[in-house]
DNA sequence: CCCCTTTAGTAGAACGTTTTACTTCCGGCC
DNA sequence: GGCCGGAAGTAAAACGTTCTACTAAAGGGG
């Protein structure tokens, strides 16, 4: 409970704490002798900044946040690695929030990073609300927006392209012969399952079939669990021949379903999955899957971000859209 | 920018900056008509309170540390779910830290927590180091350890038994004929790894074999990538009958590579895994696993920070050891 | 009717930094 | 020798909250 301050640091090294203050922020402009005396009195008192006292005098800290809506799915735990891995090397601090997908949750966690007067957020948003992000810019907190287009021109985006990615898994999910498609998804709410919908329709219309017939099977979370009650819903209701999951987890889940129900799959069902997480290639039938740069949006996303936070003269803001990428495996053999 | 504080927010409903924190802080403490006043005043200019001058006078701060080895581990995500669950409806914040089993990393992370002036710290050690804890606890920030036994009396703990663990996993390898026996496990610097090494040879040792012959095969990172090197490496030095990997990531890269080679699991070789991740169910040949409460492990070592966060007087250190589960799949059938 | 207690609210110091404006010293230049 | 400018350091104000000590008013009891 020591608590010693830059004050103790001072008197212990005989100089003012704003000769301290400049050690710690700007050693250049200190004497080397100073400098060395100021630094042997920080490790002999054991000497640890106060980061609130710093962040409420410069008016910003060095720290970031970063709101993801579901941290136990792998897309997002790459992500979160990109991001860590930047912030850190740049000497920020990252605030993890989990949405879970509850817009109620994501507000919650939206208001302690403003509190934290966090400098930026980063955030895949759990639904389309883009007021409650300007709030945060009223703020002075950038905000840039992971896996999600941008809401206005004057902010930084990275995405992926769901409508094309949906449009490729369903056409090589045609390609094989399938013409009665089910969609398994998570909340409608959720952009990106609507617009890998929509890529479906989009494919089903291209080789003449009415994309009103795509089976829409929602559930509540986008975890495995919630999969296999989607799949036992499927097959009570009549098996179609192929099968487009928003996510592996939820394709994971599905496939466990189908193969403990004695479907074969790809002989009765061809499968695709979405993310091609690590585990994809791992499963029992080791699953197709649309592969995105995960660990590269976590990445170019806080790049961004610290370029807008610490050249906000010079910083360009950019919209960045990736084409994710058709990995074909066992489900759709 | 607007930066709206406390005080524009007294002028503006008429009262004193204290009345105001007052509303904030013990609601109850001020008569009903100057309190809505108050939240009217609020709300209309977008108030939100600066937590880090909040912490500064108040001393501490309604925040967390979370260290972890790995946070793409599913293990550590479903630890990191308990404890933001617990954390979030006590209102306290989690800043996440990622160690990647480096020092270095984790010492900057908990830097970045002592500056932070978090109210208490929930670290999975990388390594065995008491001492840059008993810092820590020097500048009032409470400890608990997660999936590791206490360093000293007075200080919480949540583990899982993992000698037990290992002899378990181990004597099941034992009991399905096998003799020589490979442990694929990450840095032996991590505790777990050593314990359950340790584990499988009180195992062997128990059925009169030789724990000098337990071969050890160890990895950089504890992933898929590094256990089908591993199980290369095995491959190429002549396969055991049975492998016992560290954790369930090792376990399902090598069971790729061995079926990749053409090595048939469970018939030529059986294999185990560790923690009994979602994914283990799931994967080509089912995996046989230790379950551990993971997300309980969270849940409980929040619940005893925060107890020691907000009631200091009363709070009662404990140590808890759960007991692992063997799971049985098909890779040991 | 006075004193005591309770309730509602205020004024102002304090928290530990950063930063601005200022002082002091020294060397060099005309 | 006087003046200027830079280097090195200091003193003190400020950041936005919380908290302590205080005042004022309103009941309540004798």
């Amino acid at each position: 409970m020591a608590m010693v301050s830059i004050k103790d640091v001072a008197a212990h090294a005989g100089v003012s704490p704003g000769t301290v203050s400049n050690v710690l922020n700007r050693p250049g402009k200190v004497a080397p002798a100073t400098r060395e005396r100021v630094e042997a009195a920080i490790n002999e008192l054991g000497f640890v900044r106060h980061g609130s006292a710093s962040t409420l005098r410069a008016g910003h800290s060095r720290t970031i946040g970063l709101s993801v809506i579901d941290i136990g799915n792998p897309f997002f735990t790459e992500v979160a690695a990109g991001v860590e891995d930047v912030a850190s090397e740049l000497g920020y601090a990252v605030i993890l929030g989990n949405s879970a997908g509850s817009l109620d949750k994501e507000e919650r966690n939206l208001r302690v990073l403003a509190e934290h007067r966090v400098r930026g957020v980063l955030i895949t948003p759990s639904g389309e609300d883009p007021a409650r992000l300007d709030r945060l810019r009223e703020h002075g907190i950038s905000v840039v927006l992971v896996d999600h287009p941008a809401h206005r021109p004057d902010q930084c985006a990275v995405a992926v392209d769901d409508v094309a990615g949906g449009r490729a898994a369903v056409a090589h999910l045609l390609a094989k012969g399938a013409r009665s498609i089910a969609y398994v998804t998570g909340p409608l709410t959720i952009r990106q399952c609507v617009e890998r919908r929509e890529g479906a329709k989009a494919a089903m219309r291209a080789v003449g079939l009415d994309p009103a017939d795509l089976r829409v099977a929602e559930t509540a979370t986008m975890t495995a669990r919630a999969g296999e009650k989607a799949a036992a819903d499927l097959i009570a209701g009549g098996l179609p021949e192929a099968v487009f999951c928003a996510n592996d987890l939820l394709a994971l889940g599905v496939l466990r379903a189908l193969l403990r129900a004695g479907v074969r799959v790809p002989e009765d069902v061809v499968l695709m999955g979405y993310d091609d997480i690590d585990f994809a290639a791992a499963s029992t039938v080791s699953l197709s899957s649309m592969r995105q740069p995960t660990y590269q949006l976590g990445r170019i996303a806080t790049e961004l971000l610290l370029d807008e936070c610490d050249n906000p003269e010079t910083h360009a803001h950019q919209h960045i859209m990736f084409q994710p990428e058709l990995v074909p495996r066992e489900t759709t053999q």
